[in-house]
DNA sequence: TCATGTGTTGTTTTT
DNA sequence: GAAAAACAACACATG
């Protein structure tokens, strides 16, 4: 044996396993290499405190990056995780980073002799520039690495290569470009390899809430969905028990006023954090299929929804300066209105309209809502009333949601701002009449705004148009107890329709038309700048994601 | 290059 | 009450 191949043989003899996302233990590629590789494996989690130190200057509970409900979910899972760990013989290794979460793993990997990194592939710009610094320190250092792609059902770069080296723009052709997705890795096993020596790391349990620094938390911030696998498993078996259901699933319909018992499976907080894998979801739905007479199909099935998040991880990954509009090669230039007053009103749910305020106010307090109800406060914050940056509508939607994905949560913003994907911008969602026709009693507004719901239904959608005397008997006097309207609907959208018909001529032309000087009509694909920006915007920085 | 087909998910009024 | 039509009109990726 020479020095090399024993220097390889020592280094086989401990793994470890970096957990990010991919919080589980079933189809869990990088987990499985790790146990049939090593005779130690480290399974290790690396909290980040910049993801999780409390912000108290942030406007609802939680951190800068993360509202509290997001927190709470994740520690749930990492909780859970452990547990199913030690079912196996191990435990989950929690690490704090001081500072960095790369070097926190790089240390390890360096103190217990790791000779094995295995962890997830993940696309996101932050993870890519994360990963890089370990993965280089483990090419300096000899360390042997193993990056499976297994959070999505394809290989988004893959994709990318077979299409031509661009990723596919339109859901039929990413479909028709990805074929069938891999199976699911689920071979049972009942043991994993123990954990090597830790020297003198001290080997924390999961962190509580309160350990972080969350203090006196009131329980209107607790969502009725607790993290981990073990939930996950438990929660897409109840939905798939329901065989007609699953079968006749059709996304577009579907009531986004429903909250007692949401109208879709609230499986995506588990796909977010990998609790669940999308893979052995897709597999089970196919199973259902096969047994059900007929079904839907993409891209409205419930099979189709798990394509339509690996398009957006696709785009996301194919397209430079995908989370802003700036640079954004697929992204239209739109000078949006900078308004901090119009744009806090909709954040903190005082818009005056019920239906968006409801929406909002559920958003903050259970990270979650149904997809048509994120669509109608997305339009409304901007092409349909307010006209405000999708960036801002992106930004709070990134922090509070528990499944809050980057690919996805950009796509949806650019998709619902008319910016890209989809362009029919004179389709306003109502802010009135869209949630009446789910809920014509109000039932959800009056749950999440309790100062309405002695507001009779006839003025639930619109309390301003309430005589006084309705108000006065309801206990909630518009101006006073609930905000009056921020925009008159009428007015601000067919002014949001007729700015957004100028934008896109504007792009159309590829230059500025209201200032003057269109030199040349360079293409789409080049636009940024030259466009019709408001000085304001123009002079200012892209916007920095806090 | 350009014609073509397609696009998850609007609203309001009428039948 | 459900379904269809009218409304006012489209953008663009794909091949």
């Amino acid at each position: 044996m020479d020095a090399a191949t024993a220097a390889t043989a020592t280094a086989a003899a401990a793994a470890l396993v970096w957990f990010r996302k991919g919080l589980r233990v079933h189809d869990n590629p990088a987990l499985d290499a790790a146990r049939r590789s090593a005779a130690r494996v480290y399974p290790v989690f690396v909290l980040d405190p910049r993801y999780l130190r409390p912000d108290p200057a942030a406007p609802s509970p939680g951190s800068a990056h993360a509202g509290v409900a997001r927190v709470r979910f994740l520690l749930e899972s990492l909780l859970d995780l452990d547990a199913r760990l030690r079912c196996l013989g191990s435990r989950l290794l929690v690490l704090r980073a001081r500072d960095d979460v790369s070097d926190a793993v790089c240390a390890a990997l360096k103190d217990w002799n790791i000779g094995k990194l295995c962890f997830e592939s993940d696309t996101e710009p932050y993870a890519l520039a994360r990963d890089k610094r370990v993965t280089d320190f483990a090419a300096a250092s000899g360390i042997e690495v193993f990056s499976p792609v297994s959070h999505t059902l394809f290989d988004p770069a893959e994709i990318i290569e077979k299409n031509g080296g661009r990723p596919p723009l339109t859901y039929q052709s990413f479909v028709a470009t990805a074929g069938e997705p891999p199976k699911p890795v689920m071979e049972e096993y009942s043991v994993l390899p123990p954990i090597g020596d830790t020297g003198g790391y001290e080997l924390l349990p999961v962190p509580k809430l309160e350990e972080l620094g969350y203090g006196d938390l009131s329980q209107e911030y607790i969502p009725p969905f607790r993290g981990g696998e073990t939930e996950a498993l438990k929660r897409m078996r109840e939905s798939l028990q329901d065989k007609e259901w699953v079968a006749k699933f059709e996304k577009p319909k579907g009531d986004p006023s429903a909250f007692v018992k949401p109208a879709t499976t609230v499986l995506s907080p588990y796909l977010k954090f990998g609790c669940l894998s999308v893979r052995y979801f897709y597999h089970c739905i196919q199973d259902v299929y096969r047994s059900a007479k007929t079904h839907t199909k993409p891209p409205v099935s419930l099979a189709g929804q798990l394509l339509w998040r690996d398009f957006f991880y696709t785009v996301s990954l194919g397209t430079p300066n995908f989370d802003h509009m700036e640079g954004n090669p697929i992204c239209k230039q739109i000078p949006w209105r900078e308004s901090e007053e119009l744009f806090v009103a909709w954040r903190d749910g005082r818009t005056g309209y019920p239906w968006i305020d409801a929406i909002m106010i559920q958003l903050r307090k259970w990270g979650w809502m149904h997809h048509l109800a994120r669509h109608s406060v997305a339009c409304f914050l901007t092409r349909g009333d307010l006209y405000i940056h999708w960036e801002q509508g992106r930004d709070v939607f990134e922090r509070l949601l528990i499944d809050s994905d980057w690919a996805i949560n950009n796509g949806n913003w650019l998709w619902l701002s008319c910016s890209s994907f989809f362009y029919q911008y004179h389709r306003i969602y109502s802010p009135i009449s869209f949630g009446k026709k789910y809920d014509p009693n109000g039932d959800y507004i009056r749950h999440f705004i309790p100062v309405l719901k002695d507001m009779p239904k006839e003025y639930i959608y619109e309390p301003w148009t309430a005589p006084l005397s309705v108000q006065e008997k309801a206990r909630c006097i518009v101006g006073k107890d609930y905000p009056k309207p921020v925009v008159d609907h009428e007015a601000a959208s067919k002014g949001c329709r007729r700015r957004m018909g100028e934008a896109y001529a504007s792009n159309r032309l590829g230059g500025s038309t209201v200032k003057g000087n269109s030199s040349n009509s360079s293409r789409r694909k080049l636009c940024h700048g030259g466009q019709d920006v408001p000085d304001s915007s123009k002079s200012k920085q892209p916007r920095k994601r806090s």
